[in-house]
DNA sequence: GCAAAAGTGTTCGTTTTACACCCATGT
DNA sequence: ACATGGGTGTAAAACGAACACTTTTGC
């Protein structure tokens, strides 16, 4: 059985050198029309179309998400989800917020749980998914329109991840296994939506002993090649648990 | 119409010079009972018991919450439990966290969205509430015995609050209207659980030039009195959205 | 006059900020 | 040889931590 009243959807982040980005679901209006209830007239759903064009059009883009199942854990379905989403499994994932307005979807009472999750680049290759065909990245500065409260729910994970990059080392997530100096940099400067010195940051990285020199470098680069760092695990469980200050500037 | 398997629980804090306090609501066991189905065979009931001894005795209490009605948005019913338990309204009041482990209430599903209020002590007069024969403060270091999962659902409140605490002046919601320095330091200590120096303290203070000098002093104290201060609220709005650091020691 | 809490400054080490040039690599 | 991004140090200012005594008041 099914919570019809309660959903969760995840707004799953993704990193690379074209700046932040979010795995939407393109929205299949047919699907969505059956959630409406049988015995409304056809004068009620004509000003259902008319007040809510995501039931008309193929325009609009979601999170993705579900109902949550009466016999399943909450987390644990937002785990299921992210699974069915990418095909991964231990990815980063945390509760938002609960969105609970009375108009948030046409019709019905549904409340939901936010959750995000940070995906590590090296693996989100969507062939992995069954569902890649309605998926998609898009940049979060170049949203499509979203149904419902979808946009909300976005800038609240981005808030959320905001703080939580502050002040934790969790924004790691997001980078690939072996990465450079510049790009943990530009990963800041995207979330935080700030410039940061190069020369500061490092120095504050370099005091954090947070990385390790992996011996690599960069390959087939049109300029000198950067080196490639990994993260030091030990030092990572403790900054997890201490916390770190990534304020900077 | 309620929706049976949302619910929304209440951490009512409020602070004196004993501490940190949570207004909790004694659990009639019969009314508690009565949410069990009606189609279980004694044996069944006789297991619940043992299991959940939330059910047969009267020693529990809870927070203060209560099942979303269908159409009521849930941060307006968060506010109407409060307006019941408090008989106040424009009460600093934040979602905490949603709480949806399979087995966190005895043999029903439900989850609960867990929020957090912060009390202005000059006006936590419980006579204004028409519960107050069921409802009590209890100092966070002395709860009760709690049903279900409430004691965790204070815990993380108070992580929230330490959270937000350390970098919006939100703390001063649980201050009277005027008060002394080494009241808001105390609760800053209480909040923490850390002691710091008052001199480092003040000086952090007033540099935020978040307080006014009201002129007064208290009254019938044993010693020299203590000048009372007032919030600057168009500082306070603005340190709301800029924020501040209040990482002391 | 004494008990109890209020109030107040300085020093030292650390952290933050601002800032500009040379280096390595591929084309 | 040039374009591209990689990589590095220093000085001044702000901040944080540690620390002890005098003042006011009521009893």
């Amino acid at each position: 059985m099914i919570l019809n009243s309660i959903s969760v959807d995840c707004v799953i982040f993704g990193f690379d050198k074209s700046g932040l980005s979010v795995l939407l679901n393109q929205i299949d209006k047919d699907a969505l029309r059956k959630s409406l209830p049988e015995q409304i007239s056809s004068d009620q759903i004509k000003q259902l179309y008319e007040k809510h064009p995501v039931l008309t059009s193929d325009i609009y883009w979601s999170l993705f998400g579900g109902h949550v199942p009466e016999q399943q854990d909450l987390d644990e379905f937002a785990k299921t989800l992210l699974f069915q989403a990418t095909g991964l499994n231990d990815v980063y994932l945390q509760q938002i917020h609960t969105f609970g307005s009375l108009e948030r979807v046409p019709y019905t009472r549904v409340i939901t749980v936010g959750y995000y999750a940070l995906i590590n680049p090296d693996y989100y290759d969507l062939k992995q998914s069954t569902l890649a065909k309605s998926l998609q990245w898009f940049n979060l500065n170049e949203l499509p329109p979203l149904c419902f409260d979808h946009d909300q729910i976005i800038q609240q994970a981005l808030l959320k991840l905001r703080r939580e990059v502050m002040y934790h080392p969790v924004g790691f997530h997001l980078l690939p296994d072996k990465f450079t100096l510049t790009e943990i940099q530009s990963l800041y400067e995207v979330i935080l939506n700030k410039k940061m010195d190069t020369r500061n940051f490092r120095k504050k990285l370099a005091k954090m002993e947070l990385l390790i020199d992996s011996g690599e470098k960069q390959q087939n680069v049109a300029h000198r090649a950067a080196k490639l760092y990994q993260f030091d695990i030990q030092v990572y469980e403790r900054l997890k648990k201490e916390g770190l200050n990534f304020r900077i500037e």
